[in-house]
DNA sequence: AATGAATGAGGTTTCATTCAT
DNA sequence: TATGAATGAAACCTCATTCAT
């Protein structure tokens, strides 16, 4: 594995602003953490905010790629929520880094506009959070989830892992293995009919 | 209703910051949409950071009031949630601004200290979200709520309201009354025993 | 003695800049220190350089008067010089105010300008330095004094003064009524022949 | 000699507080003056308070060196006094900017507290002045000084210099070589015994 | 005559981006 | 390719001065 600027300056990007925050991550300071000079980070991003996008991009990728792995396609709903639900929730807890980031990210112009781009379906990629989507749209009709709109059955299953998952990376509270497996089982409890 | 230039300074500085983030609401601007030269803005906040945290304070204080409005509080827990979870999501979707500070706000600097300053208890005051602690607390007791952290209870019930608003302050949702209802009883379903 | 808003203002702005110099004083504080708005001082002063022009004027008439009070005009210069010494050091003794203003205001572009005027001619008032400029001319042409220029006497028999209350006024010396006596003595010596 | 922008933008500063004063010198135009962008300056020197105080101890440095030169250690009190004092009057007079740039520095915050300092102990370093307060102790355990504090005699031997330096860079006077030589003489009678 | 809220020019400092080397 | 010095727009803040009351 030889890391290349590129990645470097990736990884220095990613770190600074999720733990400080966009305007607390100067390019000089991305480039310092990256020993890299700060004009070389023009030759591989065309300016800040590409670089933010392809991070956020990446991040993407990767969460998509191992929350997907293994996923029990033939089981019932309720095996698929409860192993996507855990996957996710692992992958946060143990990228707490990434997780941070994609608050920064979906908590800013970039994110907004990001978010409107998928729901008008600019954006069609399957990602974890798609495969959710389909699950929830496969309960619903086969009348194992509540008759509710998709958003909401999304914002009952995903809101209180994001709620809780904050907490945990500032510290507030600690989650372990056999609290994942309540939580989920409580959110499978809202959702389900 | 006469409005002041402080009242005015106040509802600039809360619509740029709700829309843009506290680093796209430049003084500069937050003055011209208040129809004031910049320089009027410190004479009545010191400084932009002091502005923040007092407009933070007036949502609070606002928002408390609104929720805590014939709160039952000698009924049984159930109720108890059914009101204030009601009373949050109904103050919340018709003040999505206000929705939208107080996520900027949290996810800053301002906020995590803020979030830190309470969890030590620096901070004890009685606004709606402690209140909700509080029956929380009551109902793992009673063992009417399931027996989990009281920091998994609440995202359990907060979380999701918290995702569907952002969802409806976008316009990716629409929710109404009946909807209120229903998302609150998944809720319940969700921490109930 | 009624003091009035005037005298208020000039005391006022003269402690502020004796203190933090001219920077360090701005009109609100002169303002407030003086119970007065700061509107009003423009009543009393077209602009804040008249003001501190006049609270020089002011300074320099006292300075004046008390020195050439009782003032010995037919002993010999010795005398003369020993007792004009001595009024004008015990004078900045007991009015360090006065003596940190003379020098904020003589130490900036006001100052300069003054000086240069008063050399012109442009500025002729017989104040103590004049005086004692006389009897330096008288001495030297006695030959009591050393033959040097006017302004090398002046100098010798100055120079050392000002620095020293400079020290005592910031508490690095102490200087009394023996001391005095003998600076002159120690002055007197440099310049006389 | 390549004049870097780093001496540029020292010499353009000093050569503004000299004339002008602290608050007569803003970044912009010593930036101006010096060729050189605004912001450029910030990448030599941290704010504008250490610009303005690595300029005191280059012209400090400067001044110790020259003064120093040829210092004659073994000769008596009084040969060591005359060329001192000869040194750091030709200095002065030869480099006028230095010796405003140095009354400013003496005559702000800055100068207090590097006074006060040095006062203290906190700033033991050997420039001509202090070597001149061994020379000062040294007369007087001799007998050969006048039996004064240590202060009084700097004042009487410092005071005229500085006095009359100011009148020449002011162009009141014209000091030359033989005129140093008798204010010299001057001076010498004034704290010898 | 007096007030003090309002103004806006101007000061210091940061930082994304460019470009000569 | 890579560097990092240089740029200058733009951010926050202060304060002398004005003017409606």
């Amino acid at each position: 594995m030889i890391p290349d600027k590129r990645t470097d300056i990736l990884q220095s990007a990613l770190e600074l602003i999720a733990e400080r925050g966009f305007h607390g991550a100067p390019i000089s300071e991305i480039a310092q953490k990256a020993n890299v000079a700060a004009g070389t980070i023009y030759r591989y991003f065309e300016n800040k905010d590409l670089l933010i996008k392809e991070l956020f991009r990446d991040i993407e990728d990767k969460l998509r790629e191992t929350i997907l792995a293994s996923y029990p396609a033939d089981k019932p709903v309720q095996d698929q929520f409860f192993h996507l639900f855990g996957q996710l929730f692992q992958y946060l807890l143990t990228h707490p880094i990434h997780f941070r980031y994609m608050e920064q990210y979906f908590n800013s112009p970039y994110g907004i506009s990001h978010r409107r781009d998928k729901l008008l379906g600019k954006n069609i990629d399957h990602d974890g959070h798609d495969t959710l989507t389909r699950i929830f749209e496969e309960g619903i009709s086969q009348k194992t989830l509540k008759d509710l709109p998709l958003a909401v059955i999304s914002s009952l299953a995903i809101g209180p892992m994001l709620y809780i998952i904050r907490d945990h990376t500032l510290g507030f509270v600690v989650i372990d293995e056999s609290l994942i497996r309540r939580i989920t089982e409580a959110c499978w409890d809202a959702i389900k009919r």
